[in-house]
DNA sequence: GGAATCTCTGTGACAATGTCACATACACCC
DNA sequence: GGGTGTATGTGACATTGTCACAGAGATTCC
């Protein structure tokens, strides 16, 4: 139950699909609602479980990945502030098991919804039903884009426009993160990030230290995104 | 529109959620649905264009894929009778355009039913909301998998496992099938698919011949799929 | 039948990527 | 300052992808 006006403006500012609602939703959203923490790092879901409930995110990210065999990662989207873990309201729909794992990548502040709701509101409300649609369909368009990435691009080039995005996402040419931390998201092994990170240290266009990446040249970069 | 009794029960057949729906819905359904032919092969959809039309396929099978810059291609999943391509349902839902390219691969026999129908029906009938939801989640898991399989799965295994699905999806121990479509499948490449048969070739395990693979001893294949 | 022309498969060389084992370097704590 | 993690570097080798081109069936046309 939230009720503070304060922070009803907040989620309103957020979650867009709300600003659209009548009256008679946005009350039982809210009384359903429940603000809830979390700390990072921690796992969220674990692949194979059921969920109980779908979190929208106010603030903060969680990483969506899959694990292999040999202990490799590749990360599937993220979610952020405004978004929600569709691949739950997936789970729920459909009473599968969740097919991936789930961190907290930043400490999280999310509105929780038990799924008994989630699937009420579902077949009650045009709007909700809309946004949970608009989600499920977002996400697939991600996930094929991952496909299209390990299957197709070079891992130079893709680390190449990882890093550029990596760069202007925090407005800042420091990037502070882990060789393994990248290859995790790309769904490399550690040493190929390094090599290829040397690489484009020898050419100038980065300088590589231990827990972080400083972009140089981002007009360089930019075109090993593309062709060699 | 379709009236023919035999036809209808036909359909009632494979589509399970018509059984469950009420006689409302299914004369709705019924009085908009188009039977549609489509010949192979040929392309249904291409990437970047827009959907007019849900397709729900009675007969025959289409592949859906994504196709990479240097002409390579990899299969995101497929659709049979009893299914529909969700891509489309998701991109009428969005409104944007479809992320893949499609392709009838046998002479295809469905129902074709127009975009506005489909979105009134999501808005009105439960029994069609759960049925469209239930299709898109089903494909985002499988499109996940599809990640899972290239970025960790060696390409033996992967295709030791093709072979023995191809095989026992036939019935047959002849799989009827070319190194480039089976590439094509697997997002690899020919040469890289005609060396690892030829290697099961000379192990015994199967029998090479131009157009087609058979099959000799599917349990060696099977241990092929999980270790070396 | 035989030549021309497809499509399909085979092959070797080499580049890119993944794996493994181990060395080295840096950060932090005591 | 030494010990203990974590992060990175490196070389050897296996797997996979790319390229260029050679043959081997199949088909058509004369």
């Amino acid at each position: 139950m939230i009720s503070d006006t304060q922070q009803i403006s907040a989620i309103l500012r957020q979650f867009h699909f709300l600003q659209e609602a009548d009256e008679d939703f946005r009350e039982i959203f809210f009384k359903h609602a429940t603000l809830s923490r979390i700390d990072a790092p921690q796992p969220i879901c674990d692949q194979g479980t059921q969920c109980s409930h779908l979190a929208l995110v106010l603030e903060g990210t969680a990483r969506v990945y899959k694990l292999g065999e040999n202990g490799r990662e590749i990360t599937l989207y993220r979610i952020g502030p405004g978004e929600s873990c569709i691949l739950t309201a997936s789970c729920i729909i459909s009473g599968k098991p969740f097919p991936a794992f789930a961190i907290c990548e930043t400490p999280i502040e999310a509105l929780v919804i038990h799924t008994a709701e989630v699937k009420r509101w579902t077949n009650q409300f045009t709007v909700w039903r809309n946004y949970m649609f608009t989600l499920i369909s977002d996400r697939l368009g991600d996930v094929i884009s991952v496909v299209e990435e390990i299957a197709f691009r070079r891992v130079d080039r893709r680390l190449a426009s990882y890093l550029l995005q990596r760069g202007t996402s925090t407005g800042d040419d420091d990037i502070k993160i882990t060789h393994q931390a990248i290859a995790s998201d790309l769904g490399t092994s550690r040493e190929v990030v390094s090599r290829i990170l040397k690489d484009f240290e020898h050419q100038g266009l980065i300088s590589v230290a231990r827990g972080f990446v400083r972009l140089n040249d981002a007009q360089g970069l930019a075109e090993k995104t593309h062709e060699n």
